[in-house]
DNA sequence: TTGAAAGCGCTAACAT
DNA sequence: ATGTTAGCGCTTTCAA
């Protein structure tokens, strides 16, 4: 009567320890790896995980381990944007363009399909797995917070999208664990990853002036943000140092349709430049086209430098020439951080920088 | 002494209940909302919750109601593909080119984040949230079952790139509920979403017949998809139907290069074709840019349809005429179908197919 | 309507 | 090297 080795249910330890004829612990110990058990015993609980079909309930060790080995990743749009007050009464998601506005087009931009690569590329070998979240309303922000104070994931990978987002405060100050995609607008005791905008700008600016064009204009993103205004410092220091100013600033939003009116307002203004730095692959789609309807060639009449070497870039006809942000190295890395942290929790914030390099292609 | 309202650690339901004076039955009850709970009461242990800092642990929560309100979001992109037989010895997503590959081009495409729109739509109001997990190797469909298994998620929604993926397979056997987007290539006792592909198709195909095209070519997905099969027989059906059978097909993947490729052989062979209906408007974005190259104007000289109406057909200039999915409403209802399952396990599966509609912009 | 108590399945001391 | 045992924090009968 003690051989009842298909108890009903799905199998718990209890069940494996009896198929195996050992204690539950000495199961536990199989199973999470701990040396100290005889490789005999080890073999028969493999056979008797095999036979029941055993499968670990995260729950019941979550509850001891207090590790989900989750993590969330969180996109966050906030700050400046208009807030829901309430939300809409139904979001089952039919609208594009009510309340679903905004992680519509979160996703409509490719930077984002790489920052989930690399941290699932990263997370994926060590059993652990993104849970997708928006932050773009104060409720979304205060669901993030619950979410991760529940201990429903460990920590949180936070990629802002503009300035000042209250986010990464509202994180620390409940002391989770969370490391940042760019650097915040204020200083914050906050892990988080960049890019080296400024040496990027440059390398644009550089490769424009060597291709011999004297006549560049820079479409920025918005001027709030921290690397937006670190890419314009580059570029605009390159090219003084190298005795060109540039002619004209356009800002626009990171949007294709925000690039393409910044290229009509500067073309509007100096139909004769014959360069264009734009602050990403986005926007110097949107010039290109415009370029292309005033009758511009790209690269011979006027030349096109983006930035981040996302799928856009290469994408674009012609192909972007574009600094190439290594964004799924720099999102493995984020994830690292915040591993990193969950191990100690108690070490010093971590920032890391990468280098940008220029992808040459055709459009400059 | 038994006045101790600030325990150190996190708080419990016990020190809530210690500090409203009640059991721990009575916070449990008040938290999650069950009736038959004195108001006086209940207010006396919201404010025990505020003065506390409460957060319901939600491992100790999953454990005992089997529930974790997460679900697994799968995009799977197997079947004939190359299975990789050791995973690379560093997977930490540096390389777009290696293992990263196949994650990194899915996000590329610019549907799926109409698909993480409807979800996340659907399931924040009601407190549930998607872990994103890729399934392109055997030993990612064995990672998403054994995570489904040990109760990490409530269920699976799957979103299929190919045909004879055997996820869905792998999932019904192991009795793990789960919901597809797309019909399977074979019939399976699981839910799905779907659009009705061949009205897409003639809705196309009745669009370029309407604005006078008489040489009109098709570029298809890989044929081997049923979807495919689908919206090329709708195409076929009616422009037999109106005694204009179509000049040509060309085979794609999907993706803009295989759009230029198969563009360009369309042009080899007829060179006079007056219209084009490509399966996604990836391929019609490539197909237009080939056109452009060839002295051919669209969609003066070539009208061109895509099918989606993803962020790329707004992005494409000229902007694309589309067959538009529904494809947030579909992830949506994807979901809702999930969590109706998991509320009575014993429901019949159910199929919901979405009718499609035309997009007319600039390009047909 | 409220409280007491029994687990949910697992890990981690501690004892052997 | 292995077993015993005490919880982790919560929900949920069952009594009162």
């Amino acid at each position: 009567m003690t051989d009842d080795l298909r108890p009903a249910g799905t199998p718990t330890l209890e069940d494996v320890a009896r198929a195996a004829g050992v204690s539950r612990a000495t199961v536990s110990r199989v199973i999470n790896g701990v040396r100290n058990v005889d490789p005999v015993i080890q073999e028969a609980v493999r056979r008797a995980v095999a036979l029941t079909g055993y499968a670990p309930n995260r729950a019941a060790r979550s509850l001891v381990t207090r590790r989900t080995d989750a993590i969330a990743l969180v996109v966050t749009g906030a700050g400046t944007e208009p807030e829901e007050t309430a939300p809409p009464a139904d979001a089952d998601g039919t609208e594009a363009g009510s309340g679903a506005s905004f992680t519509g087009q979160v996703f409509a931009d490719p930077f984002f399909g790489r920052v989930v690569t690399g941290v699932v590329n990263y997370l994926r070998p060590r059993g652990m797995h993104p849970v997708l979240m928006f932050a773009e309303t104060s409720r979304a922000r205060e669901d993030v917070v619950s979410f991760l104070r529940q201990g429903s994931a460990d920590g949180a990978l936070v990629v802002s999208t503009h300035a000042e987002d209250p986010l990464p405060g509202m994180l620390t100050d409940a002391g989770l664990p969370a490391v940042l995609y760019a650097r915040p607008a204020r200083a914050t005791r906050i892990s988080y990853v960049d890019v080296a905008h400024q040496d990027g700008a440059r390398l644009a600016a550089e490769h424009l002036l060597a291709r011999g064009c004297r006549r560049i204009a820079t479409i920025t993103g918005p001027l709030d943000v921290p690397a937006v205004q670190e890419r314009l410092a580059g570029f605009r220091d390159t090219m003084a140092g190298n005795g060109h100013p540039y002619i004209a600033i356009a800002e626009g939003r990171f949007t294709q349709e925000s690039g393409e009116a910044a290229m009509e307002r500067l073309l509007a203004e100096h139909p004769d430049l014959d360069g264009v730095f734009a602050a990403n692959d986005l926007m110097a789609m949107g010039a290109c086209h415009v370029l292309r309807e005033h009758g511009k060639r790209v690269p011979e009449d006027v030349a096109v430098i983006g930035f981040d070497d996302s799928s856009a870039a290469s994408a674009c006809r012609p192909p972007l020439t574009t600094v190439r942000q290594p964004v799924e190295a720099m999102a493995a890395e984020m994830a690292r951080l915040l591993i990193e942290r969950l191990s100690k929790p108690e070490g010093a914030a971590t920032s890391v920088i990468f280098e940008p390099s220029l992808v040459v292609r055709d459009s400059a």
